[in-house]
DNA sequence: AGCACGCCGACT
DNA sequence: GTCGGCGTGCTC
């Protein structure tokens, strides 16, 4: 007996071991399996009994047991293809490993005020365990960083063993109260619907503005397909809005669904995909990484807020999109796949117009009523005196404040009197002035400058410009001593649990924050929303700003209002009549794709084209990119470029695209038998730069 | 991807 | 004379 086994190398073919008898192997095991001079893990992908290597074979050493389904393999080779990345390579990176590891944070198994008594009890007995309760009290949760307290190790150990902390386990520290629903006649129709497209394998796209219902739509979309005896998954873009929905359809269908996103530990991740495995698992929540899940008999998807573009893998090869490989995963298994969103991206209601997808929309908010919506111009302030006018009025009647910035950090630039802007050594792009570290720092590497010194002039003094998220919390508590002030962005993620508790209990009267906050966070209390520079996504040189600015605008826009009272949302803008702001502040969604659609057929951007983007990186990138350009362009592919990227930490890179029809891939494949190294080639990038 | 083998420059 | 640079090539 043979086994063919996909490993984690870049050759796309699998290697063929001999199978000893006394060694039970099937399709979808891991098998550990010596290669050259070390061992590796691997995948069996096929049973055979004779091997097609000619050369000498050796044995399999030891199984794993079973780690995904055969259709599972499939999808994951058929999602692999397009990346020019080996189906072994993809199945390493997408299938979590066996891992009883040990969790790395921890959090408190008892309410808060009881353990603040119990701290206050064992300082004089225990006063190690007292030092590790009050530093989690102040938010520390890693192990790690508790064990460094004098007698730290100990005090976890024995908190641990007496109940009082227990491993951090999702969905974290969320409380939710219960809400009874009914559901309206369009949700009633939407949810028919969907249900009677499971075991068809069709796709629906549900339009709801937010606070319309469409989680309802998706949760008894699961139940009817529970109902039918098939599984369900539900997504989301972001691991923050997953307790909420983990909440929420652990209450629709009776029993908590299981998690899976990458963050999870690795022992209740892999916990959640063997269990898929075993049919155990019959609902799942998670975020992109999730669609992989090998339920069985899967009979729904739903994905929330479908445009949002963390549905895309971009940092490592295969670049999916959850919403491409649930589509997949639906026709090869015959679920249903529900897209939710308020605004959707043009490529997806392309399809619902052609009749590719069909169109299910909720009309009305069924929570709140709609907001006000007005524009302010930006000004000198980063708070201009219209916002500053009406956070006032939201203070004064006991509003809570929402104000969104799409950029971390204090100063978003400097630039030297000899006109250079001061940018990251290694990445070229401009260094952000961040007062929580009183340094210089680049985003795309890390790299923090204390003292930066012009490369130009020489200069050590720059003129510091732009406003990002601690600016703003800044601006905010200078301007209103009166109200408490937090910020909720990537420096702050670490607390994130603990500010938005404390805006959920009201002490928080203004958040600022960066896009975290603007996703489904739904807070009853919030009246206000700003928006301080709407136009900051429209200076990036791509052809998805358009959409991407109507879906800010939209998207804060619907976290006005949650409440019982009317919202009101001031966007700061220096261009009201740009057709994506004018339309995000109408709500004319239909306006907005109309423009933006003509704007990409005469460009002949998605979706009247497909893009490939191909990167090369290290020495010479550019003369290897123009040389795989050439090629291409020889073969009679439509080539754009090579241009040249900003480097990766001190790595030069150069880019193409390649522009065709919906066949651009398989030519393209068929084109590059063998991807030159140091070359990357993602189908259908969100982001061109 | 690793890791070997292999063929040319500066050092105890 | 050796140590070691990283260029190709192979791994069932």
């Amino acid at each position: 007996m043979i086994a063919r086994v996909a490993l984690p190398i870049p050759r796309a073919a699998p290697f063929d071991y001999e199978v000893p008898p006394d060694l039970a192997v099937a399709i979808g095991d891991r098998v550990h399996v010596p290669f050259g001079t070390r061992h590796l893990w691997g995948i069996v992908v096929a049973i055979a009994p004779t091997a097609t290597y000619e050369g000498r074979l050796l044995a399999v050493e030891a199984t794993a047991g079973p780690a995904l389904s055969p259709a599972a393999i499939e999808l994951i080779e058929a999602v692999a293809r397009p990346s020019f990345v080996s189906p072994g390579l993809a199945l390493a990176r997408l299938v979590p490993s066996p891992s009883r590891a040990r969790a790395r944070e921890v959090e408190p198994a008892i309410p808060s005020d009881d353990a603040a008594k119990l701290a206050a009890e064992l300082a004089r007995r225990a006063p190690a365990q007292a030092r590790v309760l009050t530093a989690i009290a102040n938010g520390e949760t890693q192990i790690a960083e508790l064990r460094k307290l004098p007698g730290g190790a100990r005090g976890v150990s024995a908190l641990l063993r007496k109940g009082v902390l227990q491993p951090r386990r999702f969905p974290f520290s969320y409380r939710e109260e219960d809400k009874a629903f009914t559901l309206t006649p369009a949700q009633r129709a939407a949810v028919e619907a969907v249900a009677a497209g499971i075991g068809c394998g069709k796709r629906y796209l549900l339009c709801g503005p937010p606070g319309s219902g469409k989680t309802e739509v998706y949760l008894q979309a699961a139940a009817a397909a529970r109902d039918l005896g098939r599984t369900g998954l539900l997504l989301a873009p972001e691991v923050s809005l997953l307790p909420q929905l983990w909440a929420r359809a652990g209450r629709v269908l009776g029993s908590p669904p299981a998690p899976y996103f990458g963050e999870l530990p690795p022992g209740e991740r892999w916990g959640t995909w063997h269990g898929a495995l075993a049919g155990e698992v019959r609902c799942a929540v998670g975020t992109r990484s999730a669609v992989f899940l090998p339920l069985p008999d899967l009979g729904l998807v739903a994905l929330d807020e479908e445009g949002e573009p963390a549905y895309k893998q971009e940092e490592m090869a295969p670049y999916y999109h959850a919403r491409t490989v649930a589509e997949l995963r639906a026709e090869r298994e015959g679920a249903a796949v529900v897209l939710g969103t308020a605004a959707p991206s043009v490529e997806t209601y392309f399809r619902a117009e052609r009749g590719d997808v069909e169109l299910l929309t909720l009309p009305d908010r069924v929570v709140g009523a709609p907001p006000e919506v007005r524009v302010a111009p930006r000004g000198a302030d980063v708070i201009g005196p219209v916002l500053q006018d009406a956070i006032w009025r939201h203070l004064a009647r006991g509003g809570q404040i929402l104000l969104f910035v799409n950029r971390l950090g204090f100063y978003t630039g400097a630039v030297c009197r000899c006109r250079a802007i001061l940018r990251c050594p290694d990445c070229e792009v401009p260094l952000v002035f961040h007062l929580s570290d009183r340094a210089f720092r680049c985003h795309t590497c890390g790299k923090t400058v204390r003292n930066p010194v012009c490369p130009t002039c020489g200069e050590t003094r720059f003129h510091l410009f732009g406003a990002g998220t601690e600016r703003a919390e800044h601006e905010a508590r200078r301007l209103f001593p009166s109200a408490t002030v937090a910020r909720l962005d990537a420096d702050t993620a670490r607390d994130r649990d603990r500010i938005l508790a404390s805006v959920a209990r009201g002490e928080v009267q203004i958040l600022v924050g960066a896009q975290m906050v603007g996703k489904g966070l739904d807070f009853p209390r919030i009246s206000l929303v700003g928006i301080l520079n709407a136009d900051q996504l429209l200076t990036t040189p791509d052809f998805r700003a358009g959409e991407r600015t109507y879906q800010l605008v939209a998207g804060a826009a619907g976290r006005a209002g949650r409440g019982e009272r009317a919202g009101e949302v001031i966007v700061q803008t220096d261009q009201p009549d740009y057709y994506a702001i004018r339309c995000a502040l109408e709500g004319d969604y239909t306006g907005f794709y109309t423009e933006e659609l003509a704007y990409r057929k005469a460009l002949r951007y998605p979706p009247f084209a497909r893009l490939v983007r191909i990167v090369a990186s290290g020495a010479g990138a550019e003369g290897r990119a123009g040389a795989v350009g050439q090629n291409l362009v020889h073969q009679g592919f439509e080539v754009l470029g090579p241009a040249r990227l900003f480097p990766r930490r001190g790595v030069p890179r150069a880019q193409l695209l390649v522009r065709g029809g919906d066949d651009v891939v398989e030519l393209l494949a068929a084109a590059l038998p063998h991807l030159p190294a140091g070359l990357r080639v993602d189908p259908d990038p969100m982001w061109l730069g």
